[in-house]
DNA sequence: AGCTATTCATAATC
DNA sequence: TGATTATGAATAGCT
């Protein structure tokens, strides 16, 4: 839509990239503010020019947009692959560590240096103690988690294994349609273990990798 | 550019709306794409539909695109007001020591074996994410204290390298009391030079052991 | 920054 | 849904 038909390629005349820029971004935003209003959408646009500028449009608020984005990738991911979860979550837990580790380094360092800027890394330090908090917190939380889930995992093996038994008896002892029908609903839960169990699996190694971090 | 011309105003009819939705979020994306092949910019787009669905386009990574724009909006932030940024941290803080405050409290309740649901491992995530960029912001912070404090170091010592040569001057050439008055005030300066330089001395190393965690 | 000649996106319709 | 087409919008090339 132009004077001339033009091949999608980085504009090499800097000049023109700079005039380009400036039309197709408004175009792009006011675009994307349409889409929002017509159709009840939520939209979050972010746009660096190649001089570093910034320029965004969001019509609720980009925290909203940003927030809700990570959190539908993070369930779609989960869907797609229960076992990357425990990956996710060692490497969330060596990079807080190791970000912890900094933090704490720098303290020690930090101790003269605060007197000059007394008020803000103060509260730098007041924040960090916080972040340390919740971080424990955190941990805390997914140990117990962890625990849990095993916990679950033994309890449902135990009701398997009681199963298994009970189904024997059933069979050996000539077995009414009643027993049958409760046979089937074991079975169920059963498998139910299985999957528990499959997902506990590597939550232990996590768990223990988790309690070697901390020491 | 259609058939008719439109009002943008939410569509009301859903079915119509669906049909708009799809279409425009298919040129929109289109234009995102071009804008950032065309005028080399890095461009995050999310849209969420009425029912929920995710659709994005980032030119190199929405991750990169998302911390850019935090670090960037931080920034500006910063230059804008240095003083709303404590405000900043400490509703940060805040935030984080009621998000703390309320997984402790369901860890009395969890404790009894209740099922593990996906919601508590998503707020998890979630607040990790966060901890992670309060954490990326310190250490921002700190990098430009540390900046800022070179800075005035190198500034005094400067000033206080004048001072020695317009003292040997002075000296030299028999000075007057006038130029005995300026050496004494020169004099206070240089004694506060000291200590300034001796505060930086911790701060350059602790900037660099910075450098070298993120490499 | 403006101004058109064009191309493009899309609303209406099937 | 998917394809078609008339129309309004966006914008490339000039000034």
């Amino acid at each position: 839509m132009g004077r001339g038909k033009i091949v999608i390629k980085r504009i090499d005349d800097s000049t023109s990239r700079q005039v380009t820029f400036s039309k197709r971004r408004k175009g792009l935003i006011k675009k994307a503010k349409e889409l929002a209003i017509l159709c009840d959408a939520e939209v979050g646009l972010i746009i660096f020019s190649n001089t570093d500028k910034v320029y965004d449009f969001a019509s609720s608020s980009m925290k909203s947009a940003i927030e809700r984005f990570n959190k539908t990738k993070m369930e779609q991911q989960q869907l797609l692959n229960p076992a990357s979860e425990v990956m996710f979550w060692q490497r969330e837990a060596a990079t807080l560590r190791q970000e912890l580790h900094s933090l704490q380094e720098n303290h020690s360092r930090q101790l003269m240096g605060e007197k000059l800027n007394g008020l803000s890394v103060n509260e730098l330090h007041n924040i960090e103690s916080r972040l340390e908090m919740s971080l424990r917190g955190i941990r805390t939380k997914r140990n117990l988690i962890h625990h849990e889930n095993l916990e679950l995992s033994r309890k449902v093996q135990r009701i398997h294994q009681e199963n298994i038994e009970l189904h024997k008896k059933a069979y050996a002892t000539s077995s009414s349609n009643v027993l049958g029908l409760g046979e089937l609903e074991d079975a169920a839960d059963a498998s139910n273990a299985q999957v528990r169990l499959q997902l506990s699996q590597p939550e232990q190694s996590c768990y223990d990798s988790i309690k070697e971090l901390r020491s």
